[in-house]
RNA sequence: GAGGGUGUAGCUCAGUAGGUUAGAGCAUCAGAUUGUGGUUCUGAGGGUCGUGGGUUCGAAACCCAUCAUCCUCCCCA
């Protein structure tokens, strides 16, 4: 016999928490629906090629790959051996892997828009939720294989486009209850700020550093520049950038000193400029701030990057996103900008859990337990619960006929509030009994009343 | 990839100057109570002390290894 187990980072999930999510599920799901995405599924695992490469190279690591089908096929067993050797040599291996599971949501998404761009109309908007798989170390608010719920909009350069996601986000959270702040960027600035030190080459390792700033403070920041090869004046530069504060307009205005002399940095301030203008002037307040250390890994974002965190919550950021403005011209059809976010709904869960943002009444959807009091018992239960359930109340039979202590226990366990007890004196009389569990209160009543009294129980 | 914590009953955990039969609460099951649950009372079952090795007359405890899990860094949702 072997020890059940789990693959690390992975979990079941008990009927009370498959509630919980799907709570979480139809709640962001209603809110993309009512903002006019469409629903899009694709396949648990795509070929590596797909993948590589765009994530960078850390994230090529956290890639799981699947082992190819019969490898000890002896007519192979050369092949097989020479791709074991290529991959023990830090190459990849076609003939050892060529599947992998999916990281994200984005780039099965451009895959999809790339191979369908003829038949879809632009704007394309579509929303998308399943689970992603990524190798990494578990630890808290992170797993193995999660779940994410996007939303992109492909085919439209309109900073429009960004508004609403962020009205999108604005909204979701609102409903499961949660109070969030919604950190937006533009790499654009991120771009200008590495031009104007003259060190484009190195976007990468000034943003890696920089997004550190309140975590490890200016200090270490400006170590670590040092250590990744920015000079002194590059430096101070740098420091300038990252102490510009004030009100959302004098930043954006001191940004603009800063940066405006590059065409990048004119353009990014200037989108960033319009999308927080608008969405101060537009109906109601939006979560948001500017926040220029914000950088975000992934390569393939090319504008606004926006990045959601849980306030009041010792969580990583339970939403993120951004524009891209060529992100299909990896699989060969240039020209379709997009822009999308992602929720987390695991961590989504997890900060919600912390905080009891639960609405109480997810617990169980059975309304009554017809008590089990023998053969004959049973059919007149029977007919009863048809005309219930026809009417839409959920309602179950006990399976067996033991004794009232164990079937009242099985409903004080489900959490079922009421149970209804038809007996030989019962159906002599042609009626049912109701006994509502909380209040122990009893009734006795025909067949057609049960509806009404049990669609109140609670 | 680097570092740290923890592994004892189904769950949460006690239990070391190493000592004979390893405990508690909750949960489960049975009975008090064969048509009335929650509360209460009585009783029962359930542990190769993660695994392997070592030290010792003797190891749940000390040492080493290994596995699992949690956390931190990196990176991310």
């Amino acid at each position: 016999m072997i020890k059940p187990s789990l693959p690390q980072g992975t979990r079941d999930f008990a009927p009370q928490i498959v509630r919980r999510r799907q709570y979480i599920l139809k709640t962001i799901a209603s809110v993309f629906e009512v903002h006019g995405f469409q629903p899009l599924e694709t396949p648990a695992m795509e070929n590596l090629d797909t993948l590589l490469g765009k994530y960078g190279d850390e994230g090529d690591k956290l890639i799981f790959r699947i082992l190819n089908n019969g490898l000890d096929n002896p007519a192979k067993r050369s092949q097989s051996l020479e791709a074991f050797e290529q991959v023990l040599n830090g190459q990849g291996s076609k003939s050892l892997t060529e599947r992998a599971l999916r990281y994200d949501l984005t780039i099965p998404f451009a895959r999809y828009v790339a191979m369908n761009h003829g038949q879809l109309s632009f704007p394309f908007k579509r929303y998308q939720m399943q689970p992603v798989w990524r190798a990494d170390r578990p630890q808290k608010g992170r797993y193995r294989e999660f779940w994410q719920c996007d939303a992109d909009v492909v085919g439209s350069a309109s900073l429009l486009n960004e508004a609403e996601l962020i009205q999108i986000y604005r909204e979701a959270f609102r409903r499961l209850g949660i109070s969030v702040d919604v950190r937006i960027n533009n790499r654009k600035i991120l771009a200008a700020l590495a031009e104007s030190c003259n060190a484009s080459e190195k976007l990468t390792d000034i943003t890696v550093a920089i997004d550190k700033l309140d975590k490890i403070g200016i200090d270490k920041v400006m170590e670590e520049l040092e250590q990744r090869g920015l000079d002194a004046g590059n430096r101070e530069r740098v420091r300038a950038y990252l102490l510009i504060d004030g009100s959302t307009d004098e930043r954006l205005d001191r940004i603009e000193q800063l940066l405006g002399h590059t065409g990048s940095g004119r353009q990014g301030v200037q989108e960033l400029r319009w999308l927080a203008g608008f969405l101060r002037t537009s109906e109601g307040s939006y979560p948001f701030s500017i926040d220029f250390t914000l950088a975000r890994g992934l390569n393939y974002y090319t504008g606004t990057i926006l990045e959601v965190k849980a306030i009041g919550v010792s969580m990583g950021s339970i939403g993120g996103g951004g524009r891209y403005d060529d992100l299909t011209g990896l699989f060969g059809v240039p020209g379709i900008p997009g822009v999308g976010i992602s929720f987390g709904v695991d961590r989504i869960y997890d900060v919600m859990e912390e905080t009891g943002a639960f609405p109480a009444s997810l617990g169980v959807s059975t309304r009554a337990l017809f008590f089990n009091l023998g053969e004959e018992e049973t059919r007149y239960a029977w007919t009863a619960m048809l005309e219930l359930r026809a009417a839409g109340i959920p309602c179950e039979l006990y399976p067996e006929a033991v004794k009232f202590d164990r079937q009242f226990k099985y409903a004080e366990k489900k959490g079922i509030p009421a149970v209804v007890i038809a007996g030989s004196e019962e159906m002599s009389k042609g009626v049912f009994r109701v006994k509502i569990l909380s209040s122990g209160t009893q009734t006795e009543c025909g067949a057609e009343e049960l509806e009404t009294i049990l669609s109140q129980a609670s």
